[in-house]
DNA sequence: GCATCCCGCCAGTCG
DNA sequence: CGACTGGCGGGATGC
């Protein structure tokens, strides 16, 4: 009750997987970064740590993230995606998929997994494992479906199914139907369909694919992009080269706690203040990046400046060195604050902006400890 | 109304 | 066993 409208409505696209993505990326997609934990990863986002694994799936799939150990990714980038992307599609060839016309019934046989990007010893651990890929027949049982059910090699045998055919663009219902061989219930074909919303949100805010809409049927589908959203590179696989392949990702980090329906009473007493304390409130200020292009039909409407909630948090109670590139990470978006001083026309704009400089300044401060920029309090 | 797809329950897995 | 993973589908939101 509060007053105030601008109510903080709860608005199905702040909490969109594709935002989330954007703003995984925008986070970690930075030198310095080697490790990803992934409590950390949904305590700066301001998710629920189900979420995180949604992306880091996908992600992972795609060879820019690989798992470490238990609640540890390790970020790999996106120099390695071209490799991995190959790989897929010499595999989806090989399996034939999507052999268009009839038998369109490929559904990449389970067995074996992922990627296997990489892998430098590979050597000895073979063990087991590999008997159980064999019954599948009539198996009531199946339990190592869940594998082949799973986000991962879903987002593979989807990639492959741009890959390795010519279709242009695909609607996610003709995608779930031949990923499944025909002659599934419907039922299943719907949770596949569902599964695919999900990933087709994160390949799109990585610029992967791209939605559109069939010419003739009119119908949504998704157009692979691939690697063209980047630089047209392809050649340059070379590792580092610093900040050339670094895309931009929205980052907005808008992650508010507001949740679908049950309106969680936001912030009325104080306990739910004792963690908004906790979180420094510095607006990432989105500057410039995205602006440029943005291709027609996309969302962001143009509005310009757009100031997202942003929760840093507290800092993780280990990994010290990772303050180190969070302090760089400071620095700059504060040196980038004030050298790209946005010309805002609108007085309220300028106060606005003045005040998101102040906060972060502050912020900084405060985290990095030393260097007073400002002050505090 | 139907297309999207977030949310979080709870069953597998892992350490 | 408890913690971590993540399939799954109900049902809310968007258009």
């Amino acid at each position: 009750m509060a007053s105030k409208d601008s109510r903080s409505v709860y608005s199905r696209k702040q909490k969109s997987l594709g935002l989330l993505c954007s703003n995984f990326l925008s986070l970690y997609d930075r030198e310095g970064v080697e490790t990803i934990g992934l409590d950390d990863a949904a305590m700066r986002l301001g998710v629920e740590r189900r979420r995180i694994y949604d992306i880091v799936n996908v992600l992972e799939s795609v060879g820019v993230l690989a798992r470490r150990a238990k609640n540890r990714y390790m970020w790999k980038g996106f120099a390695v995606v071209p490799n991995v992307l190959q790989e897929l599609k010499e595999e989806g060839l090989k399996e034939r998929i999507g052999a268009s016309d009839r038998s369109l019934s490929l559904q990449v046989s389970d067995d074996d997994d992922d990627v296997h990007h990489s892998n430098p010893n590979a050597s000895n651990q073979n063990d087991k494992s590999e008997a159980t890929s064999v019954l599948r027949l009539a198996g009531p049982a199946r339990t190592d479906n869940r594998k082949e059910k799973s986000l991962g090699l879903l987002t593979q045998n989807f990639i492959k199914l741009f890959l390795c055919t010519n279709m242009e663009m695909i609607c996610l219902e003709d995608a779930a139907k031949i990923l499944l061989g025909d002659g599934r219930p419907p039922s299943m074909t719907k949770n596949k369909v569902r599964r695919l919303y999900d990933i087709a949100n994160v390949l799109s805010s990585m610029k992967f694919i791209e939605k559109t809409q069939h010419p003739e049927t009119r119908k949504p589908a998704f157009r692979w992009l691939g690697l063209e959203g980047k630089s047209a590179d392809m050649s340059e696989i070379n590792l580092d080269c610093n900040q050339s392949k670094k895309r931009v990702f929205g980052n907005e980090l808008t992650n508010t706690p507001i949740k679908r329906c049950k309106l969680v009473p936001l912030m009325d007493g104080d306990s739910a203040e004792t963690k908004l304390q906790a979180q420094i409130k510095c607006e990432s200020l989105d500057c410039e990046a995205n602006r440029s292009n943005l291709d027609p039909g996309s969302r962001t409407s143009a509005k310009g400046y757009q100031f997202g909630p942003f929760a840093p948090v507290s800092v993780p109670k280990d990994e010290a060195h990772e303050s180190g590139h969070r302090s760089k990470l400071l620095s700059d978006c504060e040196s980038l604050a004030s050298t790209y001083r946005p010309q805002y026309h609108n007085q309220a704009l300028r106060e606005l902006f003045h005040h998101y400089v102040e906060a972060c300044s502050s912020w900084y401060s405060e985290v990095a400890g030393k260097n007073p920029v400002e002050v505090q309090s």
